[in-house]
RNA sequence: GGUCCUGUGGAGCAGUUGGAGUGCUCGCCGCCCUGUCAAGGCGGAGGCCGCGGGUUCAAGUCCCGUCAGGACCGCCA
């Protein structure tokens, strides 16, 4: 037995108790004549005094992170040398053995609390930045999650199933991760973007209740928020309604902040549709930690002579408008660092108005383009006081026009320091639309299986555009951490969404065939939820990345700094593997 | 694919209008030290200033290219 007790567990109470521990030298204060040494384990930290004979001697060439085993008697402190900021502070362990299981190198980064160190390095060795206490404590916080879903979810009946990684290319909406095949060279798998298919399938199995912490892969570019495999906690119910899942999925929210943030939902959660959400905050997945709405100019702007909006009203589309406090007051520099910014995002330009601070009087270069009428109003409309600024966005496409608001939203909010840090404001997202106008026709914008809602059910083909669906997203302070829908489980009504798609029975039988055979089968009423794990842990350790709550995370590019993955391979490697193998074209 | 930011001993940073010797803190190595807890004192080692080119009498500094990391846009149902 390496040892008989953990460091950071040891009291006052443990007193004269001969122990032995185990674990990493911290920190040492050599005195010469008194060594300290800050042993830690997994546990946490306890001080071992070293003063005289064998071990003494022996602790004079212990260097940081050794990993060492001492044994010796747990004493209390001498009077004023108790560290209250220690849990073990009271005692301290006077040593009288000292074996060295293994030593350290001197270290590529410091293991210390207390040291900033950049990402690349803390990567790079991250066996050693995982030593430390915080990036630790964020790996404990996304066991103590998975933990609290799989218990929830167990207690509901829900069936923990695994599903394939090496799987079946599908028609989703990210690049598939590919996989050679040796066994038949010419082939390849797809690494899943989500166990979508399969736990529909499970659905026509019966099981009813299923989940699963699940690996998915998507070959994109990276974001502080994306990573090429990420994991989704995803369920799929059967005989549930919308209302079904989104309890089961509110259930499970609470637990995770009750327990692992020290925050209380109160409540149902609110519900905003997606054009309300789209309407008042230009998001789909709204911050709503603070207010400044957007507001409809359509109507108020009519008839304007201003050719920017006028072109955009005429065309059926829109104008709106999003209130900067206090924004008159901006230098020219950041009124033109607002055109750059709305350029950055595609946009011709942001036009606004300033609220002369003193005055009231609108001014500005779009100012002058609009009559007095249109002036005279202007404030009222838009709900802006003296010494505001209003930012316009034009344009005959409405959703792009507010997404451009919805981003100058978030900006004013960062910038005029609207957003509360310390809150925690969730919303569901429901009513989106199916589908979404592509080049060339409509494509989904949840997932082909995703059901038309009551009212749509049977006229959806008829306005694709306006059709509504079965789909919501939860969100958290503007994040998207969750979504699903009610899947269609009616061949006929999956036919007439293919149609919309452009999907013929070849195509849908050479893409998905399995799953539409499968629903010829008795398939229940069924829906679901995915939720984004790694960036729900994030928030409840209040992480900027989800790099923080997964143990080894790659770098942009998909590189891992750590084995340095990805490599080339051998050309061994590559004849086996098949992946210059020829396919024979298709004989007729 | 695009825009922006950052690359200086092991770590974190500074380095002015281009101007003598790249500096600081921590760590590392050696010596000293009996109550520290981010111990302290004295001494020491350690640098292709990411890489390549250019401008200049002179480049860590300016210009071009390139690589790496990061943020954002596109993309990601």
């Amino acid at each position: 037995m390496y040892r008989t007790f953990r460091a950071g567990q040891i009291r006052a109470t443990d007193i004269d108790e001969r122990v032995r521990l185990a674990g990493w030298v911290a920190r040492r204060r050599d005195h010469g004549g008194v060594e300290f040494i800050d042993l830690r384990d997994a546990s946490g930290v306890v001080q071992v005094v070293f003063r005289e004979g064998e071990a003494a001697e022996a602790a004079h060439e212990l260097r940081n992170e050794f990993c060492v085993q001492i044994s010796g008697v747990v004493s209390r402190r001498p009077g004023g040398n108790e560290n209250p900021d220690l849990p073990t502070g009271d005692v301290e362990i006077v040593a009288d053995g000292l074996t060295v299981l293994s030593e350290s190198a001197p270290l590529p980064l410091p293991v210390d609390d207390n040291v900033d160190v950049g990402e690349d390095v803390r990567l790079r060795h991250r066996y050693l930045d995982l030593r430390r206490t915080g990036p630790a404590r964020a790996l404990r916080l996304r066991s103590e999650a998975n933990r609290i879903a799989r218990q929830l979810l167990h207690d509901e009946d829900f069936v923990e199933i695994e599903t394939p990684t090496l799987t079946r290319s599908t028609p989703e909406g990210a690049r598939d991760f590919l996989v050679p095949v040796r066994l038949q060279p010419g082939t390849w798998y797809a690494l899943p973007q989500s166990p979508q298919l399969f736990k529909q399938l499970l659905m026509v199995s019966g099981f009813e209740r299923y989940y699963q912490i699940a690996r998915c892969y998507r070959d994109e570019d990276f974001r502080a928020d994306r990573q090429p495999e990420f994991t989704q906690l995803d369920i799929e119910a059967s005989f549930v309604t919308e209302s079904d899942v989104m309890a089961i999925g509110e259930r499970i929210v609470t637990a995770l902040w009750r327990e692992l943030a020290d925050h209380e939902i109160t409540g149902p959660i609110d519900r905003i549709t997606w054009h309300d959400a789209m309407n008042r905050y230009g998001s789909d997945k709204p911050d709503l930690r603070f207010g400044t709405e957007l507001v409809d100019l359509s109507d108020y702007l009519a008839g304007t002579a201003f050719r920017v909006f006028a072109q955009a009203l005429e065309s059926g589309g829109y104008v709106g408008a999003v209130v900067m406090p206090g924004g008159a007051s901006q230098t020219r520099k950041q009124l033109d660092g607002w055109q750059d910014w709305a350029k950055a995002r595609g946009a011709k330009g942001l036009a606004y108005v300033l609220f002369d601070e003193a005055t009231g009087e609108p001014r500005g270069p779009v100012a002058k383009n609009l009559s007095a009428e249109h002036l005279a109003g202007l404030a009222d409309a838009v709900g802006a006081k003296p010494g505001d600024a209003v930012f316009f966005a034009a344009g005959a496409d409405r959703i792009a026009a507010q997404e451009l608001l919805g981003a100058a939203r978030l900006e004013i909010g960062r910038r005029c320091g609207l957003i509360d840090e310390s809150a925690w404001a969730f919303c569901w997202v429901v009513d989106a639309p199916m589908f979404g106008r592509t080049d060339d026709g409509w494509t989904s914008l949840h997932h082909p299986f995703t059901a038309p809602n009551a009212d749509w059910a049977d006229r959806f083909g008829d306005d694709p555009e306006a059709a509504l669906a079965y789909a919501y997203d939860i969100v958290c302070n503007g994040n998207e951490i969750g979504g699903g829908s009610i899947r269609i489980h009616d061949a006929a009504m999956q036919r007439r969404v293919f149609d919309v798609l452009g999907i013929d029975d070849a195509e849908a039988e050479d893409k998905f065939g399995f799953l539409l055979e499968a629903f010829q089968y008795g398939p229940p009423p069924h829906g679901g939820i995915a939720f984004g794990w790694d960036r729900i842990c994030a928030l409840l350790t209040g992480a900027d990345s989800i790099r923080e709550v997964i143990a080894f995370p790659k770098s942009r590019g998909g590189h891992d700094p750590l084995t340095g993955a990805p490599t080339p391979i051998t050309p061994q490697q590559r004849k086996e593997a098949g992946v210059d193998a020829v396919v024979a074209p298709p004989t007729a």
